[in-house]
DNA sequence: AAACTTCTGTACCTATGGGTACAATAAGGA
DNA sequence: TCCTTATTGTACCCATAGGTACAGAAGTTT
C-alpha cells in the first residue's frame, strides 16, 4: 500500500488516470478492473497491490479528482471572480463534452447516478467535490454581494445550487441528445435568469 | 416471442415492471437478468421467451414508459395547461423522489447516463420519451404565446428545454446529496425565470 | 381427443468479474 | 554486499452474467 520508488507512483497514477477516463466514457459499474490493468498495461499484481478493492480505486479517482480541483490543475478551471467567468465556467462544461463529441456527460454526474444505497462512501466523496465546486460559486456571489452589486435579498447559496443543477441538467440531456443544442440554451437561461439578481444601480 | 394466453402477458409485464424499478433503483448495469427473474417469480425459461435479450428488455421497460407518458396512465401527471400545472409538473420530479427517500433520481435520467456508443437504440428509445414529455411542455408555452400571455419573442422551444435540463440536474443533485433542498430551490429558481417571459398586460 | 401452439422449469454452458496467493524481480539502505 | 521493502507477473479461484437447449405442462383449435 506504500509507495518509496518513483515508479511505483507512476504506475498507480497511470491507472487512476486510465480508470478516471473509462468511468467517465462508460460509469464505474460497466468497467471492470481488468479493462483498467489492460488499458493501462500494468498487471493484476500492481492494481491489488495499490488499491484494496474496486471501491478503493474509485475513491482514489475522485479523491484526484477533488485535488485537482483545488489546486487548480483541473483541466477546467473552476474559480470564479467575474461574470465573464461564470459564463466561461458554464461553457468550459459544454467545451468538455463538446470534446468528446457529446458523447459523455459530467463526470462526476455520471458517477453520482451511479450511486446506490451500498455506495455511501463513494456519495460522500462525491458530496465533497461538489461541495467545493459550489463554494467556489458562493465565494464569487458573496464578494458581488458584499460590493453590493447584488440585491441584497439574494440567497448565494441557492444561487450556486442552481448552477450546478442546471449544468449537470444540461449535459445530461446534451449526452442523451448527442447535441450541444440544448446544452447552450440552458446555460443561457441559466444565466440570464442569474443576472436577474443584479443590483440596479441607484439612478 | 407472442402471446395468446392473458397468463403469458402478465406474466411478462411482471418481468417488466420489476425491471422498471430495479433499473430506477440501481441502473440497468448493474442489474442482471437473473436478479429480475427472481425479484419477479418467474423463470429463465420466460425470459428468454418473452425478450430477446437483455437489451430487448430495456427496449421494452422503456417502451412502456412511454406508452404510460402518453396515455396518461403514467405515475406522474406530464400534461400541463397552466402554470400551476407547470410548478405541479415541476414538484411531482421532487415527490417521486421523496417517495424513495430521496436515493433515486429520474428514471430516464438514470438510463440516460448509464448509455454508451453501443446503446444507440435506447439512447433512441430515450430520445423518444424525452421529445414527448418536451411537446407536452412545449404545447402549454404554444398556447399562452397565442393567448398573448407571453412575451412575442420568447422561444417556446427553448423553454421546454430548460424545463428538462434543470428538472434533470435537480434531480440528479437532489440524489447525490440526499436531500431535497437543492431540488426544491433549483425549481424554485428556474419557475422565477420562466414566469419572467410572461407578458407584461398593456397597461 | 389429436395436434398444435404457447408457456414454464431446469439443466447446462462459456466468459467475465472481482479477487487471492505467491513467487520473482528491482531497488534501496546499512 | 546483504537484507529489507517495493514492485511486478502469473496462476489460480469461485460467483455471477448472459444466454442456449430442451423437455414438459397448459391452453387452443379443429
Amino acid at each position: 500500500m506504500k509507495m518509496k520508488s518513483v515508479r511505483g507512483t507512476e504506475t498507480k497514477l497511470k491507472m487512476i488516470q486510465v480508470a478516471a477516463d473509462l468511468f467517465h466514457k462508460q460509469g464505474v459499474v460497466a468497467t471492470s478492473p481488468e479493462e483498467i490493468i489492460d488499458a493501462s498495461g500494468t498487471g493484476k499484481g500492481q492494481f491489488y497491490h495499490y488499491f484494496k478493492s474496486k471501491e478503493g480505486l474509485i475513491h482514489e479517482v475522485l479523491q484526484t479528482h477533488l485535488e485537482a480541483i483545488t489546486t487548480g490543475t483541473a483541466r477546467m478551471d473552476y474559480n470564479v471572480e467575474s461574470w465573464e467567468h461564470l459564463e466561461r465556467w458554464f461553457l468550459a462544461h459544454l467545451e468538455l463534452q463538446k470534446a468528446f463529441q457529446m458523447r459523455r456527460g459530467c463526470p462526476f454526474g455520471t458517477v453520482g447516478n451511479e450511486i446506490t444505497e451500498k455506495d455511501e462512501l463513494i456519495r460522500q466523496d462525491l458530496n465533497l467535490i461538489f461541495e467545493v465546486v459550489k463554494n467556489k460559486l458562493v465565494t464569487f456571489f458573496v464578494q458581488e454581494k458584499a460590493h453590493r452589486r447584488l440585491q441584497k435579498d439574494v440567497n448565494v447559496d441557492q444561487m450556486a445550487d442552481f448552477c450546478i443543477a442546471t449544468i449537470q441538467g444540461a449535459m445530461l440531456m446534451g449526452k442523451i441528445k448527442q447535441s450541444s443544442r440544448p446544452v447552450e440554451t440552458t446555460i443561457r437561461e441559466a444565466l440570464s435568469h442569474l443576472k436577474r439578481y443584479v443590483a440596479i444601480p441607484k439612478r
